[in-house]
RNA sequence: GCCGAUGUGGUGAAAUGGUAAACACAGCGGACUUAAAAUCCGCUGCCCGAAAGGGCUUACCGGUUCGAGUCCGGUCAUCGGCACCA
């Protein structure tokens, strides 16, 4: 459509029009507890959206779906009667803008204003409810002098026995060396193997990376080591599982996390090694199966694999274990169908039949899990099954399994056989007995094991977080709190070295500290600003602290005064949450919804409750969680029901169609395609029919003469509604405030098209009627609904509201305008559709069995045979069966 | 391989165990118009039938129920995640 044409309604002046007064009137600040016009009787509703990274391509028709449904939500909790919290910020640092900035040779900083800059202008062309006073950057020096506080914190923290964070200060008064305080800090340094990644020029967390290969750009990885800091997040994997419970999140997402964290019970068991002083540790999960251990297995990286190596197996052993350290973990996991392995000479004891079984070496036992040792049993369990098979090692059955099961290569629960004091017990069973006996002899002991590692969190970049941080003496130590922020250094060159050492090497005054003491070169992830952003958005000018503590604990929690937990994680049980959902309080996560896209499922939303856990333990928030509801948009495909991209063309820019439609257009369109969580492909009809929609509200006001000019409709007028349009109203009202509860938004535009399509019937439109329709449209398609009502206010001034329908409330249903006198009642003849009729509302189940009896066609169907059973649901139908 | 989600008209979809397909899109017909666009009104799951009407229909098979898209068991397909985790 060309502009000269004609719009069907004047939206491209009335959108930009009411954002600039919503903007000048500040209509969509939100007052703090200690603000004068804070309203401390009013409940709390922090509405969140994951803040979006401002790449140089602008939003994408993705952004607004999540956008328009916590708008919606906020809109609707405001005119209920909440304080209602709904941001917006920038996660600006990280890999794309420097990618970038080494191509342009533009700097990142450069680079990133001038996106945020499109993105804002992008985001208040649709007429969000932000409080722009909110807005965090991750990259502002006021924002990330508190990510490197927080960091310092962690630094500075370590886990103690009660399983939570403690101030390092207790171990020093303890007397612990400072090697030994070192070792239990939550922010260590380790030397170990790393994802390297030659093209990106920095190291990568686990979590970001794909198929051996790079998330960001797809670039392969390697392992090698290297000297990093890690996040000791393993200290709160049982955590992170457990207090999953008390929380509002989709149980596919839980379920993610959790299978990421990766916790499975079992025991460590001790091998000896025979004419060795040293011994094997193993973890196993199933230590029942201890009698069929038939040879053991040593990942080739593992430290026992030089000292027991015997003369005639040292070459072939050299070079496995060369071929697999230059292997990548792509191909280690694409060969993963065909084992590999070689034989070290050596021999281990299996504590409990004294039998001498070989040690080998093979690249399926990975240094990172376990102990990166196993006792093979292969008989039952698939990899030493193969294993065994293809190196013709002895496989020796010790579980019985149920008839019909080959006992080879089975891997479930069964009866324990050919292991001696285990035989004739179940798996469980038999696994309880042996932990006990293993304990007894101090051979082994129950243990727990996650997948879940250590957070890699330094990278060899320019554009991040400095660590506060400097060496001297070979020893790390931090910054004075006082000495932050830590700005980085103005690097004119800021592209990888092309080596390990990061690029802030370059920035030889910067570096050095002191006369004796360098910085750290390495910068944060980019996942370090987004692990707390939303507690900043709580007190975003706040310069004292990261978030003021009454500010943090009113939209935490909802309570002006104290924190209602005192046990992390007690009041998450399932037990509570029911009544954890009457009382807000104790609800284990602070933010009351929270709306974002399925790929953050592992990454940040598992980093930020972990930073958050450390935070509340520190006492510095109120709660154990920081996010009670989650839920999930689905993807936007492209008109082809592919994923959009630009190589397949097709993209849609949300700027495009706000040029041609509107903004509330697009809105109400994403909201309609289908519900939120479902994946749906974009279709420019559908935008046209949620346009023609909102046409047709508008001339339900307004109407146009000759000249195109538009102006108030003369049907318009101050008249109470009739029945039919009461009802209709009313319908809405109800069903539009439930579904919007529900996040069913696309059935609550459905229902206000139904009303709308009433309205239009009507030969006189009621103005008061029309008004509060437009109250429950206005979340939806805020500047349609303000225009009309500001069109309407000129005439009917008693009837429209008063300054933005923002401010209004929320209208109420009036139930008895939705009751009708007759309703349609169906008769059925053994299940099926025969008749219908209308009957009165108060007609008694007698009546309307009767009415049924009598109608011809059921008797029909009825054939002349008595009714065996007659099944009446009043209102509703009567099932006759014979 | 394991785990999860989803299967309803030509399309996006709707349906507290109670009239399957609301609301839209597309299509067809009509009104207005010199004409078109826009707008307004009507029809539109499939099969048989001139019609009245009848039969069938929520991926497939079976079960529970007076009644199943919905609940239970099984099968298949598509999509997403994980994947040598001992």
């Amino acid at each position: 459509m060309s502009s000269e044409q004609r719009k069907a309604f004047p939206f491209s002046e009335f959108e930009p029009k009411w954002q600039g007064e919503w903007e000048a009137s500040k209509a969509y600040r939100t007052p703090n507890p200690g603000d004068a016009d804070f309203d401390a009787s009013k409940p709390k509703y922090f509405v969140l959206d994951m803040f979006p990274y401002p790449s140089g391509n602008g939003l994408h028709v993705g952004h607004p779906e999540g956008y328009t449904a916590t708008d919606i939500i906020g809109r609707f909790k405001k005119m209920n009667g909440f304080n209602v919290l709904h941001p917006m910020g920038w996660d600006a640092f990280g890999l794309p803008a420097e990618q970038y900035a080494i191509k342009t040779g533009t700097h990142p900083r450069v680079t990133t204003e001038a996106n945020v800059a499109n993105f804002t202008k992008q985001l208040k062309s649709l007429g969000f409810a932000y409080d722009w006073d909110r807005e965090v950057n991750t990259t502002d020096p006021g924002y990330f002098k508190w990510t490197q506080w927080i960091f310092l914190k962690l630094y500075n923290s370590y886990v103690g026995d009660d399983g939570k964070a403690h101030p390092i200060s207790e171990l020093e008064a303890q007397g612990l060396s400072r090697e030994e305080i070192d070792h239990r800090r939550l922010a260590y340094v380790s030397e170990a193997p790393v994802n390297w990644c030659p093209q990106l020029g920095t190291v990568l967390a686990n979590e970001e990376v794909v198929d051996g290969k790079s998330e960001v750009g797809g670039f392969p990885v390697e392992r090698r080591p290297m000297r990093q800091w890690m996040l000791r997040i393993t200290s709160y994997a049982q955590r992170l599982i457990d207090e999953l419970d008390g929380l509002d999140w989709p149980e596919s997402i839980k379920l993610l996390q959790r299978n990421w964290i990766g916790r499975s019970e079992g025991a460590h068991v001790q091998f000896q090694i025979s004419n060795f002083k040293s011994q094997i540790q193993v973890f196993t999960t199933r230590p029942d199966t201890l009698f069929g251990a038939t040879y053991m297995v040593l990942a080739p990286e593992h430290r026992l694999v030089d000292e027991i190596t015997s003369e005639e197996q040292l070459a072939a052993v050299e070079e496995y274990r060369e071929k697999t350290a230059r292997k990548s973990d792509l191909e280690r996991t694409e060969l993963a169908k065909e084992k590999s392995g070689v034989f070290t000479g050596a021999y281990a004891i299996n504590p409990v039949n004294n039998e001498r079984i070989p040690i080998w070496i093979a690249d399926y036992v990975l240094m990172g899990y376990g102990t990166g040792a196993i006792m093979a049993v292969p008989a039952h369990d698939e990899r030493d099954f193969e294993f065994a098979k293809k190196f013709e090692l002895p496989i020796k059955q010790v579980v019985q399994p149920p008839e019909g099961h080959d006992w080879q290569g089975f891997t479930d629960n069964g009866i324990a056989v050919n292991s001696g004091f285990l035989d004739g017990l179940s798996t469980p069973e038999a696994k309880k007995k042996i932990t006990a006996w293993l304990e007894e002899k101090g051979l082994g002991k129950g243990t727990t094991n996650f997948k879940l590692r250590d957070w890699l969190f330094s990278r060899q970049r320019y554009w991040g977080e400095p660590f506060p941080i400097v060496w001297e003496n070979g020893q790390h130590r931090s910054l004075p709190e006082s000495e932050l922020p830590l700005m980085p250094p103005t690097l004119e060159d800021f592209k990888p070295t092309g080596t390990p050492e990061p690029p802030l090497s370059k920035a030889t005054d910067w570096v050095q500290y002191s006369a004796t003491a360098k910085r750290e070169l390495n910068t944060m992830p980019q996942w370090a600003g987004s692990c707390w952003y939303y507690l900043r958005y709580c007190d975003a000018r706040n310069s004292e602290r990261f978030v003021g503590v009454e500010a943090e604990r009113y939209w935490m929690t909802g309570s002006v005064h104290g924190s209602q937990f005192s046990v992390p994680g007690s009041s998450a049980s399932g037990n509570n949450r029911e009544q954890g959902i009457e009382n807000r309080e104790l609800r284990p996560g602070g933010v009351d919804l929270y709306v974002g896209g399925t790929e953050h499922a592992v990454l940040h939303l598992l980093y930020a409750r972990f930073w958050h856990k450390v935070l509340f333990d520190l006492g510095y928030v109120s709660t154990p969680e920081p996010f009670q509801r989650l839920v999930n948009q689905g993807l936007i495909l492209g008109e082809d029901g592919q994923k959009m991209s630009k190589s397949r063309g097709n993209v849609v820019n949300p700027d495009d169609v706000v040029r041609e439609y509107g903004a509330d257009a697009l809105r109400l369109y994403e909201m309609f395609m289908g519900p939120l969580e479902q994946v749906k492909p974009w279709s420019m009809k559908g935008v046209e029919g949620v346009y023609r929609f909102l046409a047709r509200v508008w001339r339900l006001v307004m109407e146009v003469d000759d000249e195109g000019v538009w102006s108030l409709s003369k049907a318009l007028q101050d008249v109470p509604a009739n029945k039919q349009l009461t009802k209709a109203l009313h319908e809405t009202i109800k069903k539009c405030g439930e579904d919007i509860e529900k996040l069913s938004f696309n059935t609550a535009i459905s229902q206000m098209m139904v009303c709308t399509n009433a309205f239009t019937g009507a030969e006189v439109k009621p103005a008061g009627a029309i008004v509060t329709f437009l109250k429950v449209l206005s979340p939806f398609a805020p500047h349609l609904a303000e225009e009309l009502n500001a069109q309407i206010r000129s005439q009917f001034p008693a009837l429209a509201a008063k300054r933005f329908l923002s401010d209004e409330t929320w209208p109420a249903y009036d139930p008895a305008a939705l009751i009708e006198d007759e309703v349609e009642v169906v008769f059925q003849v053994n299940g099926k559709l025969r008749d219908k009729a209308r009957v009165p509302i108060q007609a008694t189940k007698e009546e309307i069995e009767q009415i049924a009896l009598a109608s011809a066609r059921v008797q029909e169907f009825m054939e002349g045979k008595p009714a065996k059973k007659i099944i009446v649901v009043p209102g509703k139908l009567v099932n006759v069966v014979v």
